[in-house]
DNA sequence: CAAAGATACGTAGTTGACTACATATTATCA
DNA sequence: TGATAATATGTAGTCAACTACGTATCTTTG
């Protein structure tokens, strides 16, 4: 992975998905070696929903910020498995309201200490000069500003004028 | 996307993968609205071959650290539109030689300029107090002395010992 | 120098996100 | 109040990486 190293800012996205997904990784074999049955993938959606215990689809959707698509087939693996369990609302038929059942909460309290062992561990792995999670909380930032898109139409058009190019 | 954000550095990983495929993502725009027809999926094994002229499959695959099944399915695309050509190895019947057209290294040449303006976007819009470059390097070195896994499975251990746990 | 192991490439199928489109229900407003 | 728009959910198919496995060729070694 030299090369890729040298093309530095420009293959930035290639990087940040690799590191995703080692993170992702590794964080199955964290599970599994607590002997927890817990997929990194569903965190999201069972973090949402112990943090607000009563949502619907796209609430959910809207928390994690996947689409609704992603979220709808999270939530059918882990009806599935009868970690959450989902209902009608009654005051608006279009809606399904998702919750916890409880074995889904026990199972959260039982993941408590490895989520904290995992926030040491990542806080540990990320306390270096640049903070990874403060670097992409800055971009992120930076992002919602201008898009990517758009601060390259903005240099394009400064650097036509600029002798230099 | 509130509780995401506030589950922190839990949420990492879903966190560098959105932020890879938005940038992804507009890079595509980016090469369209340049009139330049290239994914930016391709960009690794295109920077390999302008920098090292003649390799392996299994070679790219190592420069660019994807698998060498993930850089078979570019190849095929890349010869498909004939930016890129192979041929047996004559001294090693096993490999597969691959390196740039003329059509091809026609194309890099004209992706330069468009290549500057991309890193000179990324490069503003990571510019901020904890580089996201920066952060990533550091944090892919770090992981290379001790995993994720192996990182938890340590601050678990001392955890054990300690009464605040 | 033949057998066993290592290396190179390829195929098939999986994964975890996505977009595009379809349907059902609710809300708005002329 | 009926037509239209907006919202909520669902389905189908795509995408860009992956793992697992298989075959062909080369290298090593008893």
């Amino acid at each position: 992975m030299n090369i890729i190293d040298e093309a530095g800012i420009l293959a930035i996205s290639t990087r940040l998905q690799r590191l995703s997904d080692q993170l992702r990784k590794d964080g199955l074999l964290i599970y599994q070696a607590c002997g927890i049955d817990f997929e990194p993938k569903w965190f999201p959606v069972i973090w949402a929903l112990t943090a607000k215990p009563l949502l619907s689809v796209v609430e959910i959707a809207e928390e994690i910020g996947y689409t609704h698509p992603s979220t709808i087939s999270l939530l059918k693996e882990l009806e599935k498995i009868r970690l959450v369990r989902s209902r009608k609302d009654k005051a608006d038929e279009r809606k399904r309201l998702i919750a916890l059942t409880p074995k889904g909460r026990e199972l959260v309290e039982k993941m408590r200490p490895v989520w904290h062992v995992m926030a040491r561990s990542l806080a540990e792995l990320t306390d270096t000069p640049n903070n990874l999670l403060r670097a992409v909380e800055e971009v992120e930032a930076k992002l919602k500003e201008r898009s990517f898109l758009e601060c390259a139409k903005k240099i394009w058009k400064t650097g036509k004028d600029d002798v230099s190019l």
